[in-house]
DNA sequence: ACCATCGCCGTG
DNA sequence: CACGGCGATGGT
């Protein structure tokens, strides 16, 4: 992938800065369109969106915002049809299945007081959480975007319902409830995307692909693992293409993997393609660190 | 499960406080041992440890701290064999599979910038983000444990190497990476875990248990999610238990699930025991919102 | 009933 | 301050 990134923050654009017209945003690249809320590619994520109260169910609280899709609208705005899942609104749940980096605008709405008085204004990264349908008033289908806000640990504290727990102990014994009961946070480098459409989506060890409307799901894993205390380097050698339950199975040991890719502790060979140079030493390390002993003690059930 | 839980926040007790002994802690239930660092039980998890400087190989970096399990030495506190995945260090591992939080108490130690002057302090809820094992230099293998601070996202910032990228945006196109290309933020509530336990920790589409050597894993899925806008409540009637694939799947909307539990999207039916009362009005959320539309526009390829 | 434990308080 | 013995508690 020689192709330069759309995804994530814009040279020289910080966030907070203000822009007075979509030509403006269009010509520094902070957004592909010169209208249109949704820039992005169906099949390969949306990489910014502009929210400025075009439509009346978005609802925005300043780290999480509701947004609605693109389409089945008329020339007057009316909705005609149902919202289809293509476009802009595939484009939106591909960045979600993929962990892409949103780069959210907020244009003036008196309506919102997250919004700028005048003009846009950059807001930075966010996440698409996920994605469902309505049926609205008009009888009509629309799509809806759940969208959290990257970086400063904002995210942390998008609760349902009342203000957030306070952080100090003191009533209750278990952590502040999240959204849901498991979260994957996905932040996917290009080169892990990458790898993704070079094995078509499929799992390295099962083959299997997860087909949703969107696209198909696929987790790009680490062999060795990044960070303290292990390291591994960010890179092609290191990163294999797994489906959530074999991702699991690998982190936690269960399996491992051969220098001849075969694999250990369950049957099977890791399907390796010829451009994909996996280095043995991180192999190595897995099995040297993660996999896992024999003189293991199996849990009695 | 009407045993009071012994995981989180301790009632009265606050993040900061300080403790003049072990007795001291174990008498007003923060740490439930007068001797140990792990307190916790194999096969159900660990609720709290002690960081105090007995292991030279421990790291501590403030929301970050690599831990040493326990075993394999002698009274004098020399390692003499291999340390085993049982006791507290199984019931870490366990605590890792599970998401629970876990108490992280400091001891006074000279050489631990983070460590209390003297005496004991509660630094609050700690995740089991992974688990590996070293052979140290004695030549015997020892357990080593990733705890990653809870709460205040202060989990964001932790980041291999150097500083921590500034948030605001100028020269790459990518978020700052994180340590792992997927997280698992597993916020586990007494409720998803009995479920966990009812089903013997098999997925209720296709009875997969994934067998590590801390334990098995299984995901607690919300039929109707929490927060916003779906509001779904955190209760019995509104979690099922899933692999992680059938985990994605179920998010995605690649398949629901009809009022006799047969599957739509996919073959097969839910397997739903005779306790379990799910609310079909959950069922029917989850079929009218998430549940791929006929109108979806699959991807080429 | 046994056993293991990142403590604790004496001595030197 | 290092070392050794004492020691209770809860998991196994």
């Amino acid at each position: 992938m020689s192709v330069k990134d759309r995804f994530g923050h814009i040279p020289a654009v910080m966030v907070g800065d203000k822009f007075d017209s979509y030509v403006e945003m269009h010509a520094i690249g902070l957004h592909n369109r010169v209208q249109g809320g949704i820039s992005g590619v169906a099949r390969q994520g949306a990489e910014s969106i502009v929210i400025s109260g075009g439509y009346e169910d978005d609802q925005d609280f300043g780290n999480e915002i509701i947004y609605t899709g693109q389409g089945g609208r008329n020339e007057a705005g009316k909705h005609i049809s149902d919202q289809q899942l293509k476009r802009g609104n595939q484009a939106l749940v591909v960045s979600e299945i993929e962990g892409l980096p949103l780069r959210v605008i907020r244009g003036a709405d008196r309506n919102n007081k997250f919004a700028p008085e005048t003009g846009y204004r950059y807001d930075g990264l966010f996440r698409v959480e996920s994605h469902w349908w309505e049926t609205g008033k008009s009888g009509f289908k629309v799509w809806r975007f759940r969208l959290l806000e990257l970086d400063g640990g904002a995210v942390e504290n998008v609760n349902s319902g009342g203000p957030t727990e306070p952080t100090p102990a003191g009533n209750n014994t278990m952590p502040a409830r999240v959204s849901s009961t498991v979260q994957r946070i996905v932040r996917d480098t290009t080169l892990a995307r990458y790898l993704k459409y070079y094995y078509d989506h499929k799992c390295q060890v099962c083959g299997t692909r997860l087909e949703s409307a969107g696209g198909p799901y696929i987790e790009a894993a680490h062999v060795r693992a990044l960070g303290r205390p292990h390291d591994g380097p960010d890179d092609w050698g290191n990163i294999i293409c797994l489906c959530p339950n074999h991702h699991v199975m690998f982190d936690l040991g269960i399996f491992s993997i051969a220098d001849d890719f075969s694999l250990i502790g369950i049957d099977g060979k890791l399907n390796v393609k010829n451009g994909h140079i996996i280095g043995l030493e991180h192999l190595a390390y897995h099995r040297e660190h993660f996999l896992n002993p024999l003189n293991k003690t199996l849990p009695e059930s």
